[in-house]
DNA sequence: GACTGCTTAAATGTATAACATTATACATTT
DNA sequence: AAATGTATAATGTTATACATTTAAGCAGTC
């Protein structure tokens, strides 16, 4: 066989894949501690500089959230979104993606999506897709945007699949983000009957009818966020 | 007005947050260099600490390289899914998630690409689906495995949109881990028909066809991959 | 000419020690 | 009891020195 390459990794990384494993393996469960700094440094025989290093990288992949203070340390997280969406803003920041990409994406998965929820959503479930639809405040500030988006957020979680969860949490994110940063001058379409309709197919586990409103739903919402694109990058 | 909140954000993420903007605003394009750690401790008035965990940041997210030695430095990358790839392997774990989730949303996902491949596939691409049907190697070894998966990857570039691409990467990057370690003792499906199929489709941009045959391609090949997972949990 | 080996230097990688900041818990004062 | 001080355990930041990696140049030898 051929002569394998040295392998050079960083200390930080070697550290940081051991802890992932007590995280993974179930050694470490959400709401749990690390043992602090100083103790790593004790346990992996490395430098100090090292172990933050390592405690960043699992932070950075929001496996763990760090307080600072006595009682402090890293604790670790349950499953977010959080991380994942992130770094995928950033790539197709770098990748120069158009809003109507992302769009596109709604447009197919969000369907399908609501079908499953239909499918599976359970009782609970029901109850906060009904608290959701019940509580949508007046107006049409951030408030009530977020609320609007939340309803989305929610269909994924019904959903059951973690993938599908968080891949429309990251659309979501998105979404948001281009409605609040350019500020609906003129009001954002004021849709009060989608929502509830969309609903009401998930709780009578309509799968057909459940996916053909939110398709319907998404085909009216997407070109007036389309246009919004057009007016910002116009503007700036 | 109400005081404002004084904010306790990390120094190293201010200087991250500068440095993703120098990117991102596209004064620095891949493939070229950010200063030396040197220069940003000069350049920020920071301690070399803060700036290599900035950098370190980027890293993780992505967005550059680091190469040692002179002429090294930090490489800012061309857009890639390997990061939020990584990522989201992290969460899925985290959160226990099934191979059966992954598989649902490459059942519903793959299809909808298929289509717009078919749509949107330039003379180029469809050189490059040809390639990798042309080229498969005999057996089913590592090798074969790898070419059978970069035909889908092959696929999503082919759909133009750079979200499906990063999506679809991920969906394939779990398929071939799922493949690989569980080293499939009797021989994977050796299908040698359903890839020509599918780029016949496309080369033909018949957009229904290449949607139908990715569908039953992929109804042929899951559940054989769930077997493979339910080997490998009662194995270990 | 081409290979070998040596040296140099520019960059990142690691270690150590000190100090700053934050936030909890608890004592003290009024 | 409420506000204020104080000790303390943890992370955040700085400074300095040294180690390692690696591109480039320069010899020397065949």
């Amino acid at each position: 066989m051929p002569f394998q390459r040295i392998q050079n990794e960083r200390l930080a990384d070697k550290v940081s894949k051991q802890l992932k494993e007590e995280i993974f393996s179930g050694r470490r469960s959400p709401g749990e501690r690390l043992p602090s700094e100083h103790k790593l440094v004790e346990l992996f025989g490395v430098s100090r500089v090292i172990v933050r290093e390592a405690i960043r990288n699992l932070e950075l992949a929001g496996l763990i959230e760090i307080k600072r203070g006595p009682k402090g340390g890293a604790f670790v997280l349950p499953m977010r979104h959080e991380a994942v969406s992130q770094v995928m803003q950033d790539m197709l920041r770098l990748g120069k993606a158009r809003v109507a990409e992302i769009m596109e994406v709604r447009l197919h998965v969000e369907p399908i999506v609501a079908e499953l929820a239909a499918l599976r959503a359970s009782e609970d479930d029901i109850c906060l897709l009904a608290e959701s639809v019940g509580k949508m405040p007046p107006g049409s500030g951030d408030e009530y945007v977020a609320q609007n988006i939340n309803f989305h957020r929610l269909m994924a979680k019904c959903a059951h699949n973690a993938l599908y969860d968080i891949m429309v949490n990251i659309l979501m994110d998105f979404t948001e983000d281009l409605i609040l940063k350019i500020k609906p001058t003129d009001r954002i379409i004021h849709d009060t009957t989608s929502h509830p309709e969309i609903f009401e197919k998930v709780k009578l586990h309509d799968v057909k009818g459940a996916r053909a409103k939110m398709r319907s739903h998404l085909e009216d919402i997407v070109p007036v966020l389309l246009e919004l694109e057009q007016k910002s990058s116009g503007a700036q």
